[in-house]
DNA sequence: GTTATGATCTCCT
DNA sequence: GGAGATCATAACG
């Protein structure tokens, strides 16, 4: 049931960030598990994208995760609050990265509600980023952990989008990044309820 | 050692 | 529509 380690092998990060959009992930967190169909990704493409942590190349202590061989994944904290998921792919040394934007949730609702203190279950549950990593219970201790794990992974469940359903457009909260703000790198699945709304 | 800032969300007006 | 929260990271001295 689970995508096979070379799913994430491939070099081209953006049919990656296109392809996962309605597979299931899951995580099992304290013998809880959570997880639904991923309707919102971002792709982050190497050492020539402004927006990647590891633009240029750079290799530090946290982008260490991100230089190691796909099918892994990168966790860290964002603006001191958040944590981010991140589907590491392609091969040792190549630092791309899917950013898990949303998903619609399948299983274990009841216990996402829980981790984000809602008390009606509401769209926005699991949309954005930092959303979707509380409701999973993801946090840095994940980080570098394995897709094949039984703690964090990603099934295929015949479900998929065609072209007319995905689209395509700039990525949120990069203006830093210049030209590459504009790259057409986020996709999500047209009409979805779960798909985070713009921040502005 | 110090400082600026971010792949965001929520609550307030 | 807008500001505050809150801290690890990275660049700089």
């Amino acid at each position: 049931m689970k995508i096979p380690h070379s799913f994430y092998l491939s070099a081209d990060v953006v049919s990656v960030s296109k392809s996962l959009l309605g597979k299931y992930l899951f995580t099992c967190i304290n013998g809880l598990i959570t997880g639904g169909y991923i309707v919102e990704t971002e792709a982050y493409n190497g050492v020539i994208d402004r927006a990647s942590h590891a633009f240029g190349n750079r290799k530090t202590s946290r982008t260490q995760t991100m230089f190691m061989e796909g099918g892994i994944a990168y966790i860290y904290l964002c603006y001191g609050i958040h944590e981010m998921l991140n589907v590491v792919t392609s091969v040792e040394g190549q630092p791309h990265a899917v950013l898990i934007r949303a998903i619609e949730p399948v299983t274990g609702i009841d216990i996402m509600q829980a981790r984000r203190n809602m008390e009606r279950v509401q769209p926005n549950i699991t949309a954005g980023p930092g959303s979707l990593a509380k409701a999973l219970g993801i946090t840095r201790n994940l980080n570098g952990i394995s897709l094949q794990s039984d703690a964090l992974w990603i099934e295929d469940r015949g479900l998929s989008f065609t072209d007319e359903q995905i689209a395509a457009v700039p990525r949120i909260g990069v203006a830093y990044a210049g030209q590459d703000a504009l790259l057409k790198y986020r996709f999500y699945v047209k009409d979805n309820r779960y798909v985070s709304k713009p921040n502005k």
